[in-house]
DNA sequence: GTCAACCATATTGTATACAATTATTGCGTT
DNA sequence: AACGCAATAATTGTATACAATATGGTTGAC
């Protein structure tokens, strides 16, 4: 159990930037986050080094703390690295993946088949996460896991955008299978090829991404 | 100019970590240091709190902050992703490269020959940096460049045992020969393999590096 | 004698007060 | 009228004081 101040009031934070509540190049007024949260300037603080941290805001010295959404371009570059990532991932899982982590693997396609039968979106959403991690476990390199799970995480918002074109749920879950059929043959360079293009943005999941990109929040100029 | 106590705090108790000056599992404690660097808690824990974010350090609410060394486990991990990274970054580069990034990646190399020559290490060391953080911004992938650039910083120390190994300055450069050279031919996959050839710890030289591991202050147990 | 519970102590987390730096506004000069 | 400088206000950085939590030792019971 979390009892600190500081680490309830950076997820709140890390929820308010993401889904575009707090806008691109806003400063975040200590005394004003204070009061709203009902606490002094110290925890907050602690929250703001979190998030510069994590790269949702930057801390400029003796000027303040300010949003900042990624760009269309930054965007592209962090999918393009998820997408190497992964594919490593993979790779290595052809090579290390144990019984347990196929069956836990086998469990997600099955579940997610169940959620594009009944069109469930946010089901889908649940085990395609599941998926992915299990995936990341699988490499047998807890490090490079740790390293996808936070770009993976810092993608979610965009992620969720993308599932939402028409028919993509039932692209995904076919790569899926794709993904996992050629881990269990321990095909390394096959898991590799179409973990990459799971992931990658192109051809027309590029024009997908920036249209939800422009039409979201996010896309707000700076100020 | 950074006038924040904070950030030299950092990097001061940074360099005390990857040198050895600080034990592995030593538990830092605020009071003490901060008598120490003549100054008040509040730096100091900012200063924690960016350690703890570059994984230096293991902050334990209500217990305090914990060294972290990696073991050699985690060190391998960690190679074994700047590897992949690297090599994404040369396929990426072969692609993307500019004249005057060849031009530059050249000039390092001429001065890592002077390096060898007058068996100077520590210019080879610095022109190697150059050389691979040239090639980092070729990607022309300034997300990816950023990571690569943390992971590289991250295993600064443990490069700098590796090159000490005898021969290893010339098998470097030579390397470097071979990666520039197929970099203006303009071989994604050739540049991308011989960069994760040349990174990768893998044969004789995990063994060079397991034996400076365990000969270096970082490899003390965990209290 | 051993284990458990409780209290004392030490240390972390938070609030507030103060210092230092930056931004802003107004005035004076050109 | 526009630019530059200076004083003032606002905001960040740091110090200190206080509150909350964890640890360790002691005491009591079984």
């Amino acid at each position: 159990m979390t009892s600190r101040r500081a680490d309830i009031i950076r997820e709140s934070l890390e929820q308010m930037i993401v889904t575009g509540a707090l806008a691109n190049g806003e400063r975040l007024d200590e005394t004003a986050l204070s009061e709203r949260f009902g606490c002094s300037r110290t925890p907050l603080r602690e929250a703001f080094q979190a998030l510069a941290a994590s790269g949702l805001i930057e801390l400029l010295p003796h000027r303040g703390a300010f949003v900042r959404h990624p760009s269309l371009t930054q965007m592209v570059e962090m999918f393009e690295v998820m997408a190497e990532l992964e594919a490593f991932c993979g790779r290595l899982a052809a090579r290390r993946v144990t019984n347990a982590d196929l069956a836990a693997l086998q469990e997600t396609v099955v579940a997610c088949e169940e959620a594009v039968r009944a069109n469930d979106h946010d089901c889908y959403y649940h085990e395609n996460e599941r998926f992915h991690h299990l995936l990341y476990s699988a490499s047998g390199n807890s490090f490079l896991a740790d390293q996808a799970s936070r770009l993976h995480a810092r993608l979610k918002p965009f992620r969720r955008l993308q599932l939402r074109v028409r028919g993509r749920l039932e692209q995904s879950l076919a790569e899926h299978r794709v993904i996992l059929d050629a881990l269990e043959k321990g095909h390394a360079e096959e898991v590799a090829t179409a973990l990459r293009d799971h992931v990658a943005v192109q051809g027309g999941k590029f024009n997908d991404l920036m249209a939800s990109y422009n039409a979201s929040p996010l896309s707000a100029q700076r100020a």
